[in-house]
DNA sequence: AGATTATAGTTAGCCGACTAACTACTTGTC
DNA sequence: GACAAGTAGTTAGTCGGCTAACTATAATCT
């Protein structure tokens, strides 16, 4: 996502504003600040899941079986869920699979569908690796005092919900 | 960056607590909104740039090319600027070259450098897209009150440099 | 001046997304 | 009950990132 490393200051935004009237020159700075921090901490999440050899999608996968009641989904379920599409789905289960944090089980009611099982391992690998992740998430967000990350959210819920005016 | 579509609900999140007690629910959902409210928006911006042909990574670079006084730059800055590296910045420098946005220019006073320089085609472009882009972005951002958007950057800027917790 | 070290850019190969097309199976309709 | 339409999963091929290794050139240090 946002990798611009510099963003614009004033002077250039000015300059630019010259060119273009219609900038709003706090506006762009909200925006891309706001971009530029969702895109690092992504970064920063990833780089901590890297050192329990997760990335993203497949930490999401494990955490989208583990909210289920029999620790069992399948693919398309999970893609769904997971924002990805099934041909990815496929690649992170086989992934995971291989590693042996999930299982691929015949679905004998529909035999088009697998269930996906998480393992024992599976949950082993969660249990090392959540606890540590809520600590990270924890110490990041009290920098934030409960309030101000209340209004943080309903501001990033309202500029979420106002995104359709950009299409 | 974040795909996941299906953020826990607070019941959810309550079960992952008991078995991860160091979970603060209200943190992990301020966290994750951030994540997921910066990844649409990087993707609607995707897709607008793409209704002109462009992605971000090829944007950043024409926006960079402009900020110079001369319209003019080196890969290896460009690369450090818009956060990719150098070899990415090769495969965006021949995708700008070759619909003539941007030319290299041998650089006769060292001769492992070029100048890569926004062409006329390069500007006319940008002329094409920046008024739509600013005028989007002020209609988002407009959500928000001038006071408001300033209170989201500061949190924002605030979150930012405590993210080395995570590492 | 010559050898070493550092820098600029490219190439090759990997990785994780994607879409489109394919197989296998199920559902719905006449 | 056969056949059309829909759904589940995989495969093949593309795309834009990345790192590592390579070539060419410049700078530095005896």
């Amino acid at each position: 996502m946002l990798k611009l490393k510099d963003l614009p200051d004033s002077k250039i935004l000015t300059k630019f504003a010259e060119r273009y009237p219609e900038a709003n020159i706090d506006g762009v700075m909200h925006f891309l600040t706001l971009l530029r921090v969702g895109s690092d901490l992504s970064d920063v999440l990833d780089n901590f899941l890297g050192q329990y050899g997760l990335l993203q999608g497949r930490w999401w996968v494990l955490i989208l079986l583990m909210r289920e009641q029999d620790l069992t989904s399948t693919p398309s379920s999970l893609a769904e869920k997971a924002g990805v599409s099934r041909a990815t789905m496929t690649g992170l289960i086989d992934g995971l699979d291989k590693e042996g944090l999930v299982i691929r089980v015949t679905n004998v009611e529909d035999r088009r569908k697998f269930h996906i099982k998480l393992t024992a391992l599976g949950q082993s690998k969660l249990d090392e690796v959540m606890p540590e992740y809520y600590r990270r998430v924890d110490r990041l967000m009290s920098i934030l005092s409960p309030e101000e990350g209340d209004v943080l959210t309903s501001m990033l819920i309202k500029l979420q919900n106002n995104r359709d005016v950009f299409k």
